[in-house]
DNA sequence: ATAAATGATGTAACGCGTTACATTAGTATT
DNA sequence: AATACTAATGTAACGCGTTACATCATTTAT
């Protein structure tokens, strides 16, 4: 193998100080007398030194480098939810590899195995898998095998008690739901329905579990047959309005799984004629960047983004460096409304 | 420190064999008894051995690990580019850094830094500073200090001949404005107008230079205060459009930048009374989702991603592998348009 | 049966930054 | 001036996978 760049060692015989001495004055550490710090640094500078970060991780045992695993980054709550991470990360000294999923299991486990190879310092998890408690087990068994005992964090998802070294943050889905549901009765609601999104996957489940408490506290409210779910895409907010349209009787409100179905639910209520929010709310979640971009925008609640990134990124380093976490290793954060015209007094 | 993880050593030591034999094994090169072959198999499995990457990188001087840097991973475009070379790179066996500079020139070089001291085998630089003529000089002098010779590829930018082991991939927004124009006028269109974007930066200023040519060429159609600089966002459509509102003569087909911005074209429009396409067309740039949002959907330009994404991949493992790259290091590829409804003959 | 060739495996150096420990230089104390 | 420290610097092992080269085992050729 040649040795193209310049290494520690070539900086060292330069100046006539051995590798110690220089591998002292890049990292501030131990004592080395000012005049040969100057010394060193001026070498480096001309030389345009740059250390190895692989030769440094390898005797550490740090990269400096996390992992994020996606299904996928062209989805706009992903993409926000990974520059806040990736913002976070800058403070740690962290870079940030991107894998997306395609939301193929094979390409997750793939992925994890990449990422222990490069040893990365910690693992965060979106969106993915973790999520269905279906494949959750083997997926779990597969993070013990293969990248055991890097710390692991998922954001809305968990995977509690069966892998040490792991923490969650979450946005409160299940409380944004009733808040959906008691601002929506506040502004006179008494029929409200429930579009998109699909069993199986936390997002949903969560939510259709709030609906169904609400649904005992405000019983005149929620019916089963104004739950119609389908995707999170906007077609899927098409076809679960479509789906809706079909029924007898109609709700006055509806809630929407993300805001790309809400928009899609919106257009199709323009399209078939009806007026939003005059005929029907239409509330959001995500806060997305498509919720302004319909005519009328969305209401939506929103995640607290910027903390969901954060506090990850806080998880992972406090056990990257054994800090205590005792039982705050599950964070739920709550999500907030925003107030936009997609959703009115119903129509008297 | 202390040694964590298994490795290669721990498993020659089970088999009884050395560990140039367990690294034939995993490399499956040299020669291995079938026998030792199983062997050394079963015990990598039963102990969930995982090399180490950082250590075979040290000496292979490979990573296989390349950066992505761009302006913002939350825009669609870079979303939908990175989502291509990710899905290139892993044909190429390389996991993929993505940073986000958030439009900040220090934090690029700061990431430049960064991802070459983690010897990342290439380098692709999508929509940042590369693309501003004023900014280029200082900040190929750092890649220079600080990455040559690793492979750089610009997407949608050039720095031909300032750098070795520099190739580029673009769109051709020069010939795609043509076709735009080209399309408009063969609708009926003689007044045309645009909308959105900057200068300095290289998706406008070439689209500025096409609309110029095209002047020449259909002279009647392109007139200077038809043309309202503003931003790459939804709000900057907004505003572009308000501005032209003001002009007395208005143009009856609208070219915008990008869709975000085609996007608030439309909907001033609308909130404004006129109705596109009958009073306006409105055409957009990028084919980003938010084009089938809008009511009209849009009529775009897409950017042909997946052999942005493909090309890009291809020609940073070209240099990584010295293959012969000769004259073809600046590709450009044709856009396609992309029919909706916010396009149609002029009103009468 | 012996030489020649091929197959299988081992040894040790290498890539490069870090750090425990040793050594030398320099300053303070008495 | 001799002792006791502290500061400054050097030496060498370490982390771990790869590979050139050496060595030993087989098989084929003569």
């Amino acid at each position: 193998m040649k040795k193209n760049k310049i290494s520690i060692r070539d900086i060292a015989r330069e100046c006539n100080v051995s590798v110690a001495t220089v591998s002292r004055v890049l990292n501030n550490s131990g004592t080395v007398k000012e005049e040969t710090r100057k010394l060193v640094q001026s070498v480096i500078e001309r030389y345009n030194y740059i250390p190895n970060e692989l030769a440094r991780g390898l005797y550490t045992q740090r990269t400096r480098s996390i992992g994020v695993i996606l299904p996928e980054i062209t989805n706009h709550f992903f993409a926000k939810v990974f520059l806040e991470i990736e913002k976070a990360a800058i403070d740690y000294g962290q870079t940030v590899f991107l894998c997306n999923t395609l939301s193929d299991n094979a390409l997750q486990d793939f992925y994890t195995l990449r990422l222990s190879e490069k040893q990365v310092d910690g693992l965060i998890l979106l969106g993915g898998r973790v999520n269905e408690t279906k494949t959750n087990v083997q997926y779990i068994k597969l993070l013990k095998n293969v990248i055991y005992p890097t710390p692991v964090v998922i954001i809305n998802g968990k995977l509690e008690n069966y892998y040490d070294n792991c923490a969650s943050v979450s946005s409160d889905e299940y409380e944004a739901m009733f808040q959906a549901v008691s601002y929506l009765t506040g502004l006179g609601h008494r029929k409200i329905g429930f579009l998109g999104g699909m069993r199986g996957i936390m997002s949903t489940d969560i939510k259709l579990k709030a609906l169904e408490k609400a649904k005992s506290l405000y019983d005149y409210t929620i019916r089963e047959e104004w739950i119609k779910l389908s995707s999170y895409t906007y077609q899927g907010g098409v076809d679960a309005m479509l789906e809706l349209l079909k029924e007898k009787e109609l709700p006055t409100a509806i809630i929407s799984i993300n805001d790309e179905v809400a928009a899609g639910v919106v257009n199709t209520c323009i399209s078939k004629g009806y007026k939003v929010p005059y005929d029907f709310s239409v509330l959001g979640f995500d806060n997305s960047s498509i919720s302004t971009i319909t005519m009328p925008r969305i209401t939506t609640l929103a995640h607290p983004y910027e903390e969901l990134g954060s506090i990850a990124m806080e998880f992972i380093n406090n056990m990257i460096n054994d800090k205590p976490m005792k039982d705050i290793t599950n964070i739920s954060l709550k999500m907030s409304l925003v107030e936009r015209e997609s959703c009115a007094a119903p129509r008297k």
